[in-house]
DNA sequence: AATTGTGAACCTCTTCACAGCT
DNA sequence: AGCTGTGAAGAGGTTCACAATT
């Protein structure tokens, strides 16, 4: 294997692809996989799969394949799936709450449990039985209720501030909504999703 | 310039990076930017700024920069940015209707004026005024609203099976909800957004 | 006989660095 | 003097292809 060399972070996402595939297999009462099957499955060639589950280890046969619940449970370690980990959104405007609505959010290993806002109409309510807090109150609940995620969903103007504040707290993880870059410390991962820009994309092709 | 080789996709949401600043720089009066400048701004390199609107032509003065208005029209030339789209959102669930609530998915050349769903209870009422329809409407109101985008938003289980609908209709562009990878015909292009799968990523890195 | 694990080749995108333009 | 446009170098990720393994 080759765990020495810098992962990329596609290969990441692929592994959680594989994870979700293999699952939906062990519910099917499928035993053993090969690379080339879930290659298939998964719309990615089998050298990727092989290549990115050799950045970990060995876990298949020779001339067999995969085991689909052992390759489960290693990724669950790999991918930090073992665990639950509680995640806080800040903003609870238009996107925010969707996300709080949003079932992919509440899962067995994730577990969405407070949100923050400025508005005092919001503050002190929930939405889907998740409390909103003063954004004043953000160390203080983040610590308490030992939230490792942030999801920022506040208005793009606001982007920048709410990550520094986030980042002071101590958190390592972001989940960023807003369209514009953040500057964070080396130690702190930002995922970016920019919904607006995902459409805006599009009609570049539309053109041509 | 070399419009000749193949631009990657990364430059077309770059230049949309770009388009955004540069709108902003126009609000504040500001008349002319350096690759440098515009760098700092978006957290990207000059010479990748550069390089990327090479693709298109030589918009710049040497030794002087870019005229942010004249940028900003080539630009919105270049991603289809003159013209209003219209867009429809396939699945009214949770997610469905977040979109539709989304002011991001509201824009001048953006236009989200349709949505369908196969639950009755949803058929014929509208969110945030944008009418649901039956998914037996789908290909007459595609044609009849001239929709050139479709969102898809249903469950997994039903991503393939929707995109394969969409396709039928004629539709070339599709942002695609759903964490399964869709095989669409070569003349398609799908953007994938896959939200929990953003969520779930970040737990590799809690572990590290 | 089938399929993995993996070095090497390949391809794609980014950064460098500088000639040339204003 | 300053900044662009761009060929060349570099980095990073993917695919190929095959020896090794069961």
């Amino acid at each position: 294997m080759e765990q020495n060399k810098r992962i990329p972070e596609s290969t990441i996402s692929r592994l959680n692809v594989y994870l979700r595939e293999l699952i939906a297999l062990a519910e099917m009462k499928i035993k053993r996989i090969s690379s080339a099957e879930l290659g298939e499955r998964t719309n990615l060639s089998d050298a990727q799969i092989r290549k990115d589950l050799n950045y970990f280890g060995s876990f298949g046969k020779s001339g067999v394949g995969y085991d689909v619940k052992e390759l489960i449970s290693s990724l669950k370690r790999i991918l930090g799936r073992n665990e639950t980990w509680n995640i806080a959104v800040i903003g609870a405007g238009s996107l925010g709450s969707a996300l709080m609505k949003y079932p992919g959010f509440k899962k067995q290993s994730l577990n969405l449990c407070a949100a923050f806002d400025i508005d005092p109409k919001k503050i002190n309510k929930e939405i889907n039985k998740i409390p909103i807090y003063g954004l004043d109150k953000l160390a203080r609940v983040i610590r308490d209720k030992k939230i490792s995620i942030c999801v920022i969903a506040v208005p793009q103007t606001k982007g920048r501030e709410i990550a520094d504040k986030v980042v002071k707290t101590g958190i390592k993880c972001i989940l960023n909504f807003t369209p514009v870059s953040l500057n964070v410390p080396e130690d702190v991962v930002v995922r970016n999703v920019d919904l607006s820009g995902e459409l805006e994309i599009l009609t570049y092709f539309l053109v041509r």
